[in-house]
RNA sequence: UGGCCCAUGGUGUAAUUGGUAACACAGCAGUUUUUGGUACUGUCAUUCAAGGUUCGAGUCCUUGUGGGCCAACCA
């Protein structure tokens, strides 16, 4: 009754939505909030994207607006329609629609190109003959071109010819006039539009001629009438030129926001890294369970909404943000733990031999199939005299604390009886190779009317009726946890003090995949890929695409919480 | 070197716009438990530093320190 009042109201703004409000407020624009997720389509989307998509569609969906999903295709050097594709798959698994809002930057260039002829007309713009290196050093110096004052008919004139090819690849390009003595770089000249006789995955081999970044953008997000144009940190500096470009041509302008990328601890999010990972196999595509990738956490079993939600806690800021990888772990876990049905399996097996209770005899024993959600339902799950159990549940010296089995210990076997320790077999190393156990016929689960009591609960399977499964563990790709953020001094040639980066590959984690062969309850021969299940005591398991019914696969999405690891380690 | 941006507990975000630091994750200590899971309870900051304005500053000003970004015919 009185806690509801606190909770009213209470909503707090991100600086994004600040923004927008006083936007709202102040009438800016006089329209609905319409954003856009502008991808390039040179490769597949990570966690860092999963970030910029949520924030688009989040502060639209918030404010009643729409989101535009938009290719930005400028370069045909490196994009491709098969990243279109992925790419498109990613944000619908997210759970994002554009509806019929897709657009592709290249279908504007026609438009983009009659731009740049108004500003060749105004003299703003010009074609500049000079070499990189010649731009580059005139740009040091805040020196101008030769050829920037040539006349706008002329510029006009090899405009048409760029666009007619009649040049070479880098022969010449049109550069904005704007001041070569502005202290933002950017605003020294740009270069918008370059020489390049490519096919383009999307205009074929209409264009020679090609757009840069920061002419096609601003212009892109005006024509499709954006309202505001969120971006990561580093365009933060673009944003003078955008607002220019707009400006000069007097169209209807945007706002661009920037916010902070997202960054994860003991994990990289560069594409080119990403991309250097999996060419020197370190790991086996960009779907490997172990990658950034929103492909390769699909893979491994993380939700789309366990994504999400990890995403909006996170939050949005100009901070540049490291979050914590448990935090990603705790969504996961907190989604898994409704959502998925209980089974027993064992990684590590080790043989239990009841040896009191009678040979060939089963019993199908009754297990719920998840303690968070009746209507899951039960199963029946066969038991018999020999059962494997993990190697881990089992030790002849226990800690102060241990609960499971031990010498002349009682254990309850989760759903079934309460067992006691009687004896073991060891090798000559002192490995063990099997334990001895009597049962208590009347502590049977669910009729349980003996007082004789266990402090322990373990799983396990019957070793006559288990399947076998292949169950791949993965751990962080990294051991340090922030495998990029490293610098290190060293001398140069003239043996000056110098910083660079430490390569992150000295971070690799040889250990991040282990494979096991493991014992499972008989059921989960009907296990369907990318069904999701919590292998009981030990973690959440999902069934991986290399599956088959005669060869079942499982990615172990991540491990539940294990306190006892910590217990034990006092 | 120049320009731009950022600075709140271990991590991330918030603070009714100048009114006495909140939420989540992690940690620690417990309770419950036929998963050492889940759930629940308790516990953990004088807001980078120094000055200034003010009755009052995390919030405004100045300086400093630390970090990030930019100087591609990439986006």
């Amino acid at each position: 009754m009185s806690h509801e009042i606190k909770e009213e109201g209470k909503e707090t703004l991100n600086f994004i939505e600040h923004i927008v409000e006083e936007h709202n407020k102040s009438g800016r624009f006089n329209q609905k909030v319409l954003t856009r997720f502008p991808p390039e389509p040179n490769g597949y989307l990570h966690i860092g994207h999963a970030k910029a998509i949520c924030v688009s569609f989040d502060l639209a969906e918030k404010y009643g607006g729409k989101t535009n999903l938009r290719f930005d295709d400028t370069n045909p050097s490196t994009e491709k329609t098969d990243f279109v594709n992925a790419i498109k798959e990613d944000i619908k698994w997210l759970g994002f629609d554009w509806e019929d809002r897709l657009y592709y930057t290249s279908d504007y260039f026609v438009q983009l190109y009659e731009y740049a002829v108004e500003l060749i007309k105004k003299g703003k713009a010009y074609i500049d003959f000079s070499s990189p290196e010649t731009m580059d050093y005139e740009k040091r110096l805040g020196r101008e071109s030769r050829f920037r004052d040539s006349d706008a008919e002329l510029n006009l004139f090899l405009f048409e010819q760029m666009k007619a090819g009649r040049f070479p690849d880098g022969f010449c390009a049109l550069r904005l006039k704007i001041d070569m003595q502005a202290d933002n770089w950017l605003m020294r000249d740009p270069l918008i539009y370059r020489v390049k006789h490519e096919s383009h995955h999307n205009t074929g081999n209409d264009w020679c001629l090609y757009p840069m970044y920061d002419w096609a953008h601003g212009l892109s997000d005006s024509i499709e009438g954006i309202t505001h144009s969120l971006c990561s940190l580093e365009f933060e500096v673009h944003r003078e030129l955008y607002d220019w470009c707009l400006i000069e041509l007097g169209v209807y302008q945007p706002q661009q926001i920037e916010f902070s990328r997202l960054n994860m601890s003991y994990t990289i999010t560069s594409k080119r890294k990403l991309k250097d990972l999996i060419e020197t196999g370190v790991v086996n595509g960009w779907d490997d369970p172990r990658m950034p990738t929103i492909s390769g956490m699909r893979r491994r079993g993380y939700t789309a909404n366990s994504i999400k939600n990890f995403i909006r806690r996170a939050g949005v800021s100009k901070r540049d943000q490291y979050i914590d990888l448990s935090s990603l772990e705790n969504c996961v876990r907190e989604d898994l733990n409704k959502s998925t049905p209980r089974v027993m399996g064992v990684l590590n097996p080790l043989k239990v031999v009841i040896t009191n209770y009678p040979e060939g005899q089963v019993e199908e024993m009754h297990l719920i199939n998840n303690p968070e959600d009746e209507s899951m339902g039960s199963r029946k799950v066969p038991f018999s005299r020999e059962l494997f159990i993990e190697q881990e549940d089992f030790t002849t010296e226990p800690h102060k604390k241990w609960r499971r089995l031990a010498p002349d210990r009682n254990v309850r076997f989760k759903g079934a009886y309460i067992l006691h320790c009687t004896g073991f077999k060891s090798s000559e190393s002192g490995a063990i190779e099997e334990v001895y156990c009597t049962y208590y016929e009347n502590s049977k689960s669910g009729s349980d009317i003996s007082e004789i009591k266990a402090k322990g609960t373990l799983h396990w399977v019957s070793v006559e009726h288990a399947i076998r499964a292949e169950v791949r563990i993965y751990d962080r790709l990294f051991t340090d946890p922030s495998p990029d953020g490293h610098k290190e001094s060293y001398r140069d040639e003239q043996g000056k003090k110098r910083k660079r980066a430490v390569d992150y590959k000295t971070f690799l984690n040889d250990e991040s995949l282990r494979t096991v062969s493991a014992c499972l309850e008989p059921g989960m021969t009907h296990a369907k890929e990318g069904e999701s299940f919590q292998f009981m005591r030990l973690g959440y398991f999902c069934v991986d695409k290399d599956s088959n019914p005669g060869n079942l696969v499982f990615n172990r999405t991540v491990a539940l919480k294990d306190s006892w690891a910590k217990i034990s380690k006092k």
